[in-house]
DNA sequence: GCCGTTTTCGGCCCGACTGTTTTCAGTCG
C-alpha cells in the first residue's frame, strides 16, 4: 500500500484548500498545509505513531495529531467531512487551474453555481463571467489558457505517482503462486515524465490465479476488461492498469513488445521483415515456415536482429536503432554512477529537515560528496541573510570535520553552496566577494517568467557568464501540466553554458524533470556538462534522483556528461570555473 | 492551528505582478 503519510498529507492539503475556499482563517489553512508537507516528508509511517509521536513532527500539534488518530480509527475526519459537505469536489478542482485561486473559485461557485471545469468553460463561452466583480476578458483568457495546459497533460500522471503504484502491484503479484516473473513495462519502464496507464507483465503457465489475485487487490476499484491473457482495471488513484500474463518462454518478446514505444516497435519489426522474419509479442518467427526462432529474453530477440540490447529509456525511435546497428549505443549513466547530490535544501529555508538529518540521509545513500544549497536572500519569503548563511557554513564545516575524523576512503565530503536567484537583469543575490566563499553556486529563475524572449535569453546567458555560477538550476522552470518552460532561446543558453563551463541541471523533482529529455538531446550537442540533482526539500526527496537519472538516460547521457558522477577532485576542478585560483579545500 | 533567545498571546514567509480597479484583491513563488 501507499505510505500512510501520503494519504494523511493529501487529506490535510485538501482541508487547507477547503478552508481557503470557504474564506476561513488563512493562518489555519497554512498550519494544515505545513503539517501536510511535514507529514508527507516524515521518515516514519504516521500510521504507527501515537499522539506523542505525532506531535514530535514539526507543525503537528495536539489538534492535528488527534485528527490523524481519528483518521486511522475510522477512515475519516469529521472536521474535513463537514467542510466537504459544503463544497463540491469540483470547486477544489477549479483551483488546480493556474491563475485561479480559492477566492475566485468560490465566487464562481456562489454566483454562478459552477463546480466543474466543463461548466466553467461553458460559462466563459457564454460570457457569463463578464458581470462578476474581479473578472474581465484577460481573466477569461488566462483561465482558458490554464485549462488548455491541464488538458494537454490529459489523464496522465507524473512518473512518481505511477511508479509508487506499479511497485506496489508488482510486489504483491510477485507473491502469487505460479507467478514466475513480474515487472512493469510500458512508458513507465522507459521512464517517461508522465504516464498514461501502467502495464504489468507476469510470466506464468496458468494465468487464472494471477488474474484472480490481481482483481481482488485493494487498490483496484473497477475491472474494465477480464480475459485469459489480459485484464484491465481502474485503481483508487484513478490510474488504469493493464495486466498481461505471458507464457514463460515468450517472456522476452512480450517484454519487448509491451515496453514499446510504438515507434520503436515499428522500427524493429521493419528490420525483422527485411530479414524474412515476423516479430510479435509471442516471439520472433520465420515468415515462411512459421517456426519460432527466439522469444525467451529481450537480448535474444535484439541479437537475432543484429542489435545489441537497447536500454528502455532509449526506445523512442530517436536514432537508437541506427546507433545499435552501428554498435554506437551510449553507455548510459545509471543511478549507481551518481556520487553525490549538488542541489538540496534544509529547514534553514524551505526544506523540512535540519542540516544533520539531510547529511545523514545522504551518507545513507552512499554518496562520496554532498552539497547543501539553501535559497539566497532575494527569494524574500525565505528570509535568508548573510549571517544565517555563514552560521550554516560553520555548522557544515564542523560536520565535514567530524566525517573526516572517521577516516577511511568511504567518507563523504560536504560542500557549502547556495541556490541563487537570477533577477530580471541576470544579476544575483550576493556580491562577488560573498559568492567566492561558496564551494558551488546553483543559479535559478524564480520570478518574472514572462519577460520577452530576448530579455530571458540575455538573463540566463549573463548568469552563465558569472564566474561563480556553476549550475543553472531547473533551466526552463517548467512545471509539468501547470506551467510551460521559459520562452528563451535555449540554444543560446546551451552555447553559453558550454563556453563558460556552467553545468545544466537535470532537476529530478517529478513535477519538474527540467531539463527534459528533448532539451537534453539538444544541449548535449553543444558539449555542455550536466548535473542530476534532487532539489530535495526533505530526506525522502533525495530518492527522486532516480527520475532525474531516467531523464538523463532518455537524453542519451553517459557518466562522462554528468559532473556528479565524477570523482571529488575532478568535480572540484570543474567547480573552480573562471574564478581566481584558490587552494582546493 | 502552531509555536516560543519576540514565549502562553499574538504573531504567523514577504514582495511583486496582474488585471481589475480608481485604490485593491487575488495569485504566485
Amino acid at each position: 500500500m501507499a505510505r500512510s503519510n501520503d494519504e494523511v498529507a493529501a487529506l490535510f492539503q485538501e482541508y487547507a484548500d477547503l478552508i481557503l475556499i470557504t474564506g476561513g482563517d488563512p493562518f489555519k489553512a497554512r498550519a494544515y498545509e505545513k503539517a501536510a508537507r511535514a507529514i508527507g516528508g516524515h521518515h516514519a509511517e504516521v500510521r504507527d505513531l501515537d499522539l506523542k509521536g505525532l506531535q514530535k513532527i514539526p507543525g503537528v500539534g495536539k489538534s492535528i495529531a488527534e485528527k490523524v488518530l481519528e483518521y486511522f480509527r475510522g477512515g475519516s475526519v469529521s472536521a474535513v467531512e463537514e467542510v466537504r459537505a459544503k463544497i463540491p469536489a469540483g470547486v477544489r478542482q477549479l483551483t488546480m487551474i493556474p491563475t485561479l485561486g480559492p477566492r475566485k473559485a468560490m465566487t464562481l461557485y456562489e454566483e454562478l453555481h459552477i463546480s466543474s471545469i466543463d461548466e466553467l468553460v461553458d460559462a466563459i463561452h457564454q460570457e457569463r463571467l463578464r458581470d462578476l466583480k474581479g473578472f474581465g476578458p484577460r481573466t477569461e483568457e488566462k483561465i482558458l489558457h490554464g485549462i488548455g495546459l491541464m488538458q494537454a497533460a490529459g489523464d496522465r500522471v507524473l512518473v512518481d505517482v505511477a511508479m509508487d503504484l506499479a511497485e506496489e502491484l508488482v510486489s504483491e503479484l510477485s507473491h502469487v503462486r505460479g507467478c514466475l516473473r513480474c515487472v512493469y513495462a510500458g512508458s513507465l519502464r522507459r521512464l517517461r515524465e508522465t504516464i498514461g496507464d501502467i502495464d504489468i507483465l507476469v510470466a506464468a503457465r496458468d494465468s487464472e490465479p494471477v488474474m484472480r489475485a490481481f482483481t481482488s487487490l485493494p487498490q483496484i476499484t473497477e475491472v474494465t476488461a477480464h480475459g485469459d491473457t489480459k485484464t484491465s482495471v481502474r485503481t483508487t488513484r484513478g490510474l488504469a492498469v493493464d495486466l498481461r500474463v505471458l507464457p514463460p518462454d515468450a517472456w522476452g518478446a512480450g517484454l519487448l513488445y509491451f515496453t514499446g514505444s510504438r515507434a520503436h516497435n515499428i522500427r524493429i519489426r521493419e528490420i525483422a521483415v527485411h530479414q524474412g522474419l515476423r516479430l510479435s509479442e509471442y516471439g520472433l518467427f520465420d515468415v515462411d515456415s512459421g517456426d519460432l526462432i527466439v522469444s525467451e529474453t529481450e537480448e535474444d530477440v535484439y541479437s537475432r536482429l543484429g542489435l545489441p540490447w537497447i536500454p528502455p529509456a532509449l526506445r523512442e525511435d530517436r536514432g537508437e536503432v541506427e546507433a545499435g546497428l552501428r554498435g554506437e549505443l551510449p553507455e548510459l549513466v545509471t543511478e549507481e554512477d551518481i556520487r553525490g547530490d549538488l542541489h538540496t535544501h534544509t529547514d534553514l529555508t524551505d526544506g523540512l529537515a535540519p542540516l544533520e538529518e539531510m547529511v545523514a540521509a545522504a551518507e545513507q545513500r552512499g554518496y562520496s560528496y554532498f552539497a547543501v544549497t539553501d535559497h539566497a536572500p532575494n527569494l524574500y519569503m525565505q528570509r535568508m541573510t548573510e549571517e544565517r548563511m555563514l552560521e550554516q557554513r560553520r555548522q557544515l564545516h564542523e560536520l565535514d570535520r567530524r566525517h573526516r575524523g572517521r577516516g577511511g576512503s568511504g567518507r563523504m565530503r560536504l560542500l557549502h553552496g547556495t541556490e541563487l536567484n537570477i533577477d530580471p537583469d541576470g544579476e544575483l543575490d550576493w556580491p562577488d566577494d560573498v559568492l567566492a566563499g561558496f564551494d558551488l553556486c546553483v543559479a535559478s529563475v524564480h520570478s518574472h517568467f514572462n519577460q520577452d524572449r530576448a530579455a530571458l535569453t540575455r538573463r540566463l546567458v549573463r548568469a552563465c557568464e558569472n564566474p561563480y555560477v556553476n549550475v543553472i538550476g531547473h533551466p526552463t522552470t517548467r512545471v509539468i501540466g501547470k506551467r510551460p518552460g521559459l520562452d528563451a532561446d535555449l540554444d543560446a543558453v546551451f552555447a553559453a553554458c558550454a563556453r563558460t563551463g556552467t553545468a545544466l541541471e537535470i532537476n529530478s523533482h517529478p513535477d519538474r524533470l527540467d531539463l527534459g529529455d528533448e532539451a537534453i538531446l539538444r544541449a548535449r550537442r553543444y558539449g555542455v556538462k550536466f548535473v542530476v540533482n534532487s532539489d530535495a526539500h526533505s530526506a525522502l526527496h533525495l530518492a527522486h534522483l532516480r527520475f532525474g537519472v531516467g531523464t538523463a538516460q532518455r537524453g542519451w547521457l553517459t557518466s562522462e556528461d554528468v559532473i556528479n558522477t565524477w570523482p571529488y577532485a575532478r568535480l572540484r576542478r570543474f567547480l573552480r570555473k573562471g574564478r581566481a585560483e584558490r587552494s582546493a579545500a
